[in-house]
DNA sequence: GGCCGGATCCGCGCAGAGCGGAACCGTCCC
DNA sequence: GGGACGGTTCCGCTCTGCGCGGATCCGGCC
């Protein structure tokens, strides 16, 4: 189907250019178990953290996937929605990785993590 | 312009939906303070981290000026750059993030953060 | 004046963000 | 067995904006 010619600029492909050291998780899939965890903490569902952040259940389900990379502004909707500020979002995040890093078993969840630092 | 109707779905306005505490900056411009941060510890200049990291200089001033999303992939190669782990560069905004919020007066930047973990 | 390097501006092709409808699955009740 | 219901994920779509190359701006040096 590469009939179409003249390409102004070449098919930019977004691929991954040089990730760091292997095997380390990408933001969004650490960023998204963040996410469920704490929503799980609530004792919450999809739907109901969804309507309060002002996104669609299935597009926060795919964030918590960590299939699709959420805008900023997105992230601060769930974020809000699910009563942390991004400084504990992003700390939970890291620590969540953290853990998962010094411990190749996955270590603790981010909700515990969470937990642990409230 | 508008004169085009028949949609099958409505216009995706990807503004802010509902976010978290006001006057929290948000995650991109949070990373991007970072990254900057670390890139003139190291003493480097935009275009040989770029090189490294894959990307186009232009693309990596937008980072860091935090006025673009990017990818998670994105992020690893320019971390990867800059030699710090997703861990450690989460952390590290994770921390910029709190010295900011704890003092309205912009606080640490994000290279003494890291500075202090390292 | 010129040249150079570092960073940013600008406009572009097309990948993918974010969504609505549909589908899947498990649980419950008759 | 059947159906109804709720929770989550799949699927296909529109159109926004990612990531880039060329151009521009700025400061320093000769």
């Amino acid at each position: 189907m590469a009939s179409s010619v003249s390409p102004l600029r070449p098919a930019i492909v977004r691929t991954d250019p040089k990730p760091s050291p292997p095997r380390e998780p990408l933001w969004r899939h650490a960023l998204g178990e963040c996410l469920r965890g704490l929503r799980h903490e609530r004792g919450e569902k999809l739907s109901e953290t969804a309507r309060r952040a002002g996104v669609s259940p299935q597009y926060l389900s795919e964030m918590e996937r960590g299939v699709k990379e959420p805008s900023s502004e997105m992230i601060a909707a769930v974020a809000g929605a699910l009563d942390v500020t991004l400084v504990d979002l992003t700390l939970a995040v890291a620590e969540s990785l953290r853990s998962a890093q010094s411990s190749a078993s996955r270590g603790a969840t981010c909700s515990a993590v969470y937990a642990l630092a409230a």
